[in-house]
Formats: C-alpha cells, sequence, structure tokens
DNA sequence: AATGAATGAGTGTTCATTCAT
DNA sequence: TATGAATGAACACTCATTCAT
C-alpha cells in the first residue's frame, strides 16, 4: 500500500480525535467530567455524537486518555527541564519554577487531572495515581537528598512535598494573568516561600494549644 | 406556635431533611455533584424522591445548603476558638491549628464546598464566596498585623494567605489517621512550614531562572 | 394505613402495568422480541417511555414477565381441565382437545414463548425450559402409561410427545376461524390423526431407505 | 462468463459474498435478524462494516437471499431425490425421509427460513411464502394422490400436510446427534408415526369433550 | 410528610447506511 | 474491493421534577 494514499483519512481521524480531547478538556475543566454530555462535545467538535465513537470507545476513555496524557507531558517535562540544567542551581528552585510554569500553561489539564480523580474507573485511577505519585517522588527525592546535604530541614520530606506541592498547584486557580502580578513575580514569592518553609536555621513550635 | 402539639410532625420532617443532608454530604463527596442523582440520595435515606421535595424545591437548594452551612458553621467555629484564648498566643498559630483541625473533623464538608463550587449556580456561588473571603481575610489580617509588627515577613500577605490556606487545606486529600503520623503530629509539622515560611529572619532568593 | 385510600394509585399502577403486558405481547408477537422498542410498547399504552420503568426494571424483564406468565397459566389452566373430567374420558383425547383449545385462544402468547426462547437471559430462560418441561410431561406420562395399558403403540414415549405437540402446536400458525374450518373441526381432525399416530394395531414401516 | 481472466477479482468478492452469508446465517440461527448488528456480521467475516455493502445492498437483502437460496436449494434437492427413485417406493415414505434428512443437515437454514418469515419485507415474504407453498403442495398431492388409491386415509389432506410438516419439520429444535438416538433412529420413530397418522385402517374418535 | 405514577428531556451508546479515498 | 470516518436516527434507560392521593 501506498502511504501517501492513505494519509488524507489518517489525517481527517486524527485530526477529529485531536478535536475532541481538545473540546473535551476545555468542557471537563469548565463543568466537571459527569456535568458535560458526549452531545455537547461532539457539538463543539462540530460532529454527530456517534462520530466521536470512530475514536474513543468509551466517554470514560477520553477523560483516561486526557488524564494519562497530562501525566506522562508533565513527566516528561520535567526530564527535559532537568537535563539542561546548570549543576549549580538549586535543584528545589528549578523544580518549583517548573512546577509553578507548567501549571500555569495547561491550567485545564491541571485542573481536570485532579479534580476529575474521582469519576476515573479503578483500573484507570490506578494508572494515573502511579504517575502521580512519580511525579511527587522527584520533589520528595529533592528534599532528602537536600536535608542529607544539610542544605534543607524537614521534618518529614514526604509531608513536606505534599505541602509545597499542594501550596504550588494551587496557584492556578486564583492567579489571572495580567491583573498586579506577573508570572515571574508569582514565581518569585512563592519559591520565597518554599525556600523558608525548607530552611535549615529556624526556631521550632513550642506549644501544641 | 404550639411547642408541643407541632412536635412530632415537626420532628419527623426535620429529621428527614437532616438525613438528606447526611446522605447527600457523602454522596457528593464521593461522586460529586453531577455524577449523584436525586433517586440515590432518596434510596440513601429510605424514602422515595418525591418525599425530598417537601424539604428541598431542587437538587441545587440540597448543595447549597450544604455549602453555606459550611462556610456558617467554619466562621461560627472560628469566632467561638478565637474568643476564649489566651492573648500571647501567636494568632497564626492558633489560625493554623484551628484550619487543620476543623477541616480533618470535617472531610467530607471541606471536599464538597471546594469540589462543587463550579455547580453552584451563580447567585449561589456569590453567597458561597464571600464566605470564602471572608474567612481568607481572617489569615491575611493575621498576616498583614504580623508584618506591621515585625514578628513575620511576607512580600504579599494575600498571596501568602492562599499558598498557606492551600497548604493547610491539601491536608484532608491524603491524611487517614492511624497510620504512622497522629493528628498532633500532622499539626506539628505544618505549624513549622507554616511558621518557617513567614519568618522574618531568612534569606532571600537571589537567581530567578 | 387504610386498604382503600391506597387502592385508587395501586390499582391505576397496576392497570398500566397490565396494558404494558397486553401492547407488549401483541407488538413482541407480531414483530419480535428485539424487533419492538420501548418506546413503541409505550406508545401502544398511551404514556411516556419513561413510565415502563415504574412497572417493571428492565425490557427483558417485560418478556420474562410474559413468558413466565404463559407457562404457569397453562399448567394452571391444564390442571383444572383434568381435575374436572370423568374418568371414563381417554386422556390422550382430552389433552389433545386442551391443547388445541388453549393454543388457539392464546395465540399471541404461545408464539412469543416458543419464539422468544432465544431472547432470554440463561437464567429467565432456564425457568421457562423447566415450565415447558414439566408440561411436556404431562403428555409423556399419559403415553407411557397408555402404552403400559395396551391402549397406546410408541416406540419411544419421548420423541412421540415432541411430534404430537410440535404438530398441535403449529395450528395458530396457520389456522384462521371462519374459513372453513371450525375449532371443532380442527380439534376432530388433529384428535383423528393423534389417536392413529399411537395406535396399537397398525403395521411398522419395512424399508429404511 | 470468462472463467480465467475475471478469476482472481472475481473469486475474491464471491468469496467475501459468501463468507457473509454464512455468518449472517449462523448469527441469525443463534440471534434473530433483528438482534445482529451490520457490524457484528462484518466483524465475523473478518473486514468493515462497509465492505458488505459492496456484495449486498442491505441487511435486508441478505436475509431475503439466504432465505430464497434455502428454498430453491430445498426444492431443488427434492426434484434430485425423487428422480432418482425405484417407482415402488411409497412416495410418503420417501419425502418423510427426505424431509428429515435435509432438515438435520440444515439446521441453521431451516430455522432462520421458519423464524425470521416476519422480518422479511412484503415483496420477498411473498417470494419465500410462494417457495414455502410450492414444496406442501409436494406433499399434499403425494397424500390426495394416496387417498385417491386407498392407500391412506385422511380427511383433510390440507390440514394433514400441515400436520406433517410441523411434526418433521420440529425434530431439529430438539435432536441432537450422538445422544442415543441416531439420524437413522430418528426416521425410522417418525415415518413410523406418519404412516400411522394417514394409515386406512383406523377407528375413529367418538365424542368431542 | 410520604407515596407511586407520571412527564419530558436527556443520558451514553449503537444502528444501518454512505462515501471519499 | 476494502477502509475509516461520518451521518442521522434510534436504542434502552435515567434524569430532575411534579402531583394526585
Amino acid at each position: 500500500m501506498q502511504v501517501e494514499a492513505e494519509q488524507p483519512a489518517r489525517r481527517k481521524g486524527d485530526e477529529t480525535a485531536r478535536r475532541v480531547r481538545e473540546a473535551a478538556l476545555k468542557l471537563f475543566a469548565r463543568h466537571g467530567y459527569a456535568a458535560v454530555s458526549v452531545r455537547q462535545i461532539a457539538t463543539d467538535v462540530g460532529v454527530q455524537p456517534g462520530a466521536l465513537y470512530n475514536h474513543f470507545p468509551t466517554k470514560q476513555h477520553i477523560l483516561k486518555d486526557l488524564m494519562l496524557a497530562h501525566m506522562a507531558d508533565l513527566l516528561t517535562a520535567w526530564g527535559k527541564d532537568s537535563r539542561g540544567r546548570p549543576s549549580f542551581e538549586d535543584p528545589l528552585d528549578a523544580f518549583v519554577r517548573f512546577h509553578i510554569r507548567y501549571h500555569l500553561e495547561r491550567a485545564d489539564e491541571v485542573f481536570v487531572a485532579y479534580m476529575e480523580l474521582r469519576n476515573l474507573e479503578p483500573e484507570n485511577f490506578a494508572e494515573v495515581e502511579a504517575a502521580r505519585q512519580q511525579y511527587e517522588k522527584i520533589l520528595s527525592d529533592i528534599l532528602e537528598e537536600g536535608v542529607r546535604a544539610g542544605r534543607y530541614a524537614v521534618a518529614d520530606a514526604k509531608v513536606a512535598t505534599r505541602a509545597i506541592i499542594a501550596m504550588l498547584t494551587g496557584i492556578p486557580t486564583w492567579y489571572r494573568s495580567g491583573r498586579g502580578l506577573s508570572r515571574h513575580d508569582i514565581e518569585t514569592l512563592y519559591l520565597t516561600m518554599v525556600r523558608k518553609c525548607v530552611a535549615p536555621e529556624t526556631s521550632k513550635p513550642t506549644g501544641d494549644g
């Protein structure tokens, strides 16, 4: 078979699948997976509902696709980011900057990945969860290594990881560019807080209420 | 109103409404507002779907009720907590401890209040949002006052407020009691991090990526 | 609770369920279970499709109901018929007459019960099949007893049972009253054939092709 | 038709059409025409659904093809069978043996031809029905001729025809080879019953219940 | 205050069929 | 002749809600 002869249909199908993902991402982010109907997605794409089933066997598969792709992209992006970095740079700084940037650029993906976990069927959930833990491990490894080297001080690296990631991941829920703070400002503000948070030279809490 | 004559019926109705809220809260927390049907709630309560409409005019009203009640309870609880506190206690410590405790005790309410904002009709959303801002203001007031007094150092109190609240509110998403860390441990760990985060004596970040 | 107070709604519901069965029976008989949509049944009954689900959990349940009810009615009718019969009457005569009459009166039920067996889910099929075997056993018992008594001669009572029942059950597929042959004519014609079929005094086939 | 030049393409196409018929026959017999989708047939054949439309203009045409082909084959087979038969053989014996053999060998065709009559569009139905009547006429001619010759006694040859055909056609619904009775046993048993059924020397029924 | 039955719109998905390639 | 993508209608079933009782 000739390669070129196949391409038009192929390409057309791939293009539709891409637009389905795009429309679904936007709609899931805005209204939530359960509140979005297959018909709405199809309308957004500009096809009949049945046409979606040439590209995704079920609505759940669309969600799974979006979430797995997001996690894979995130890990890939970190891989690329971390490879091209000078050795003298503090890895925590690098992670924080990377995380903020990536999450501000992909607000919809991030939001869906976070909000729709409970709508994943168990098997799909496990896969996404595994990727999420892999990502968290990047930060906890950085923290543990820093603690060993005496650069940071945290009582529990796992807890600190969650605290920092929660703090950073919250940004896209309220930050809107062009209203006072630039993305760079955000980076600087959060970087300062994270650094202090894990800095070694600090007093301990005394009482417990 | 005659108290005694009306009570049996009254009580019965109130009891049903209470059980509807209870069931809805649990189901919304687990599956999300959009994914839970009125029938499921009714089944959980042990009545027919039509019976719910004697207590709530629509499904949306149940959600609104839960979220407004949660926000009101939260603010009331803080009011009570803050009134009975010795003046020498650091208010940030008090807030952090309060927030963690309250949010760990009411995991379902907190989760629903956070996840279902987008499913509120605009008017209801505005009301809940106002309460949320009122709550955030408690922390930002504490931070601003502390900064003025030189006890804390944060470059932007609003941003720090969001960062701290995001960090703390993330706890119930992963913390499960009885697996290593006690609630008291959690309080201590997070309190330490928050204190360091806003501590005045720390070095500033130098580079900016 | 007062019995009478409940009756109106009850009665109304029962009446709808009855009309659903009636409409479904007619439609299944004409077009086949798979070719009849829930909407068609609802339209026939004069309600919205959703209303059917107050009475039958699935389309399959309607079919099961019809088929089980038919088999139960058939066995009950035979029980009644055979109890009030004089002892001198030949039981085979009685069975043949009963079968023809019953099957001509309930052509739709019979047709559905025969044609839609493969559309029953396994569990329901097993139940219907059991009833069918119970009915066949009536005839094979009659034949076996008659053979022992020397009144009939059949080489294999089970096979003869199937042959006779197939012969008789075929009647409603072609017989239309009022076109030449009365029901009584049909009874007489078939009774004659069945009697001869099992008569003892006949020559055996000689060759075997 | 030129045999050699056209064969490769022709053969391929014919081969697909053949496999479509084969798959459709099996599926229609198992699940019924209405319950089988074009996609299922295509999957069974190993092609995409669209490919079937190169061979059959509609799903209905597949059914029509199967049923007409079956009826034509049946009549042809009888023609061949009856031509090569010694004149002394009883034609009823011959017919019964032929019918049983043919119907046991083509259980799927027979079953579909019988069950799916109502799913034929009127025109197709008429065509199949005509063939069916042609086949029935073979038997009723035999009976009428035998009655005239005094070899058989039946009160109504048309009714007897239907009775005998119903009896014989029922065999494949329950008979499974290799479980006790051989095909030859079946032939003998049924032949005995049919012969007795139409035998001249029998008493008449007396009462009428 | 609760029920049982209904509505009318909507759900995710499948249908037979078409058609450019 | 087969494919992959599409259509438009239909599928069985569920939805939130209403209402007479």
